[in-house]
DNA sequence: TATTATTATTAGGATATCCTAACTTTTTGG
DNA sequence: CCAAAAAGTTAGGATATCCTAATAATAATA
């Protein structure tokens, strides 16, 4: 049923090295025994166990002396728990006046510890955001991060058009403000040709809209690619 | 500092028990080894070992072949857990569409993950509740439950309303069947006068209903003082 | 009250996580 | 290229939780 079934249940600690493994790949960076015990706040040798308790229940690959990998099954672990990382620190900015910087170690424990029906509830009242207070993208319930290809409403040329995809959605002021205009995920946008430098004239359905070019730069678009 | 200070860290399965011995002692109730095992699904020894360590921290009292009672510290650590638990079911019924017979399963795990900032921010959003969504009551940051000089519906007087609070909620049949005739805790209820003198009237907002002087006595509100 | 049934404990292990001390491999830099 | 330094592993324990099998205490009942 569930293509990335767990079979065996993870445990927090578990969690946190495939977490912490799964950034370390998206940055394209590796990562050591005692890089991990000096993140963990364990000794080097505690290190090594669970790399080896990884390894054996298949989620990582481990050699000794040599720094560990995610198998698929691992990063699929992972992007889940991103996922549920990055939404929790958005609904927690956003519903409950956490403030962006204070709210990690927050979401650090409590994501080992909600549901997934509670992340979900979590995720439709937030509107199925696509990035999370610190502007990092959020993969959807398939592990699918958001495409990353997207280019600024700012880059757009004049007279093409472009989908509405996402905004910088640190700026919660910002994002009331463009809903109320009716820009939502799928409005499609053109970007018609204005005598300003600064400002852009956008068309959104009906609507003619006079945009900075400060917020355009901040509106993520789909480009009308063909 | 803290007057109610930990001194050591408290581990989930160990905020459990004390959760559970807890809510037996308001009960008036005592549980031995074989209904925790049973509650907890471990077996008996597992729950003897549990005792001893409870003990040895100072959390129980405990005497071989004696059902175990909380300290006064143990006590003092169980009635913060039961403000978590009942402010999280709160926050997640009014907040995040959570059914209140849904909830409590999902916030037998949250409660043992939250920090003390994220459950005064719910409680704050909350407005500072004094009943969860069953109608129980929740301690405030001191530990002091609110006052509940509660009486049943069936000794309102005539022609007077009270809140609806809370149920005998033994009765899971009582419970629905009082749901579906809309009410809650939270309903205004005014008992109308009636002839009958084993039935009652009551107005539930809109609605009229005839109910048996039985059941009259298993529902427990606060009556309109004033 | 004597016997039986129920309830609870002890003994002896397993697994997960973490530790210190001692040892090994890899990396570095002269 | 080879000896320190750095990084990583192994050995041997500790604690928390949980298990099965055997044993003991308490409660029920004839
Ligand atoms: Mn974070
Ligand atoms: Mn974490
Ligand atoms: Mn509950
Ligand atoms: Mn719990």
């Amino acid at each position: 049923m569930n293509e990335t079934s767990t079979s065996s249940s993870v445990s927090p600690s578990a969690e946190e090295y495939l977490l912490t493994l799964f950034r370390k790949e998206v940055g394209n960076e590796q990562i050591g025994t005692s890089k991990l015990a000096e993140l963990f706040d364990v000794k080097a040798p505690s290190v090594t166990g669970m790399l080896r308790r990884l390894h054996k229940r298949g989620w990582v690959t481990y050699k000794r002396y040599r720094p560990p990998e995610l198998t698929d099954l691992g990063r699929s672990i992972a992007t889940k728990l991103i996922r549920r990382h990055r939404l929790l620190e958005t609904y927690l900015v956003s519903h409950l006046e956490f403030d962006p910087d204070e709210v990690h170690d927050e979401v650090e424990i409590l994501e080992h510890a909600v549901s997934d029906t509670l992340i979900d509830r979590i995720d439709e009242k937030l509107g199925h955001p696509a990035f999370d207070p610190h502007g990092e993208p959020i993969p959807d319930e398939n592990g699918h991060s958001p495409n990353m290809n997207l280019i600024t409403l700012s880059t757009v040329a004049e007279e093409s058009s472009a989908v509405f995809s996402r905004m910088d959605n640190r700026d919660l002021g910002m994002k009331k403000h463009l809903t109320s205009l009716g820009l939502q995920p799928g409005t499609n946008l053109t970007r018609m040709s204005s005598g300003q430098a600064d400002q852009l004239l956008v068309k959104a359905g009906e609507r003619l809209l006079k945009m900075p070019e400060k917020i355009a730069q901040l509106i993520w678009v789909w480009p009308d690619t063909y």
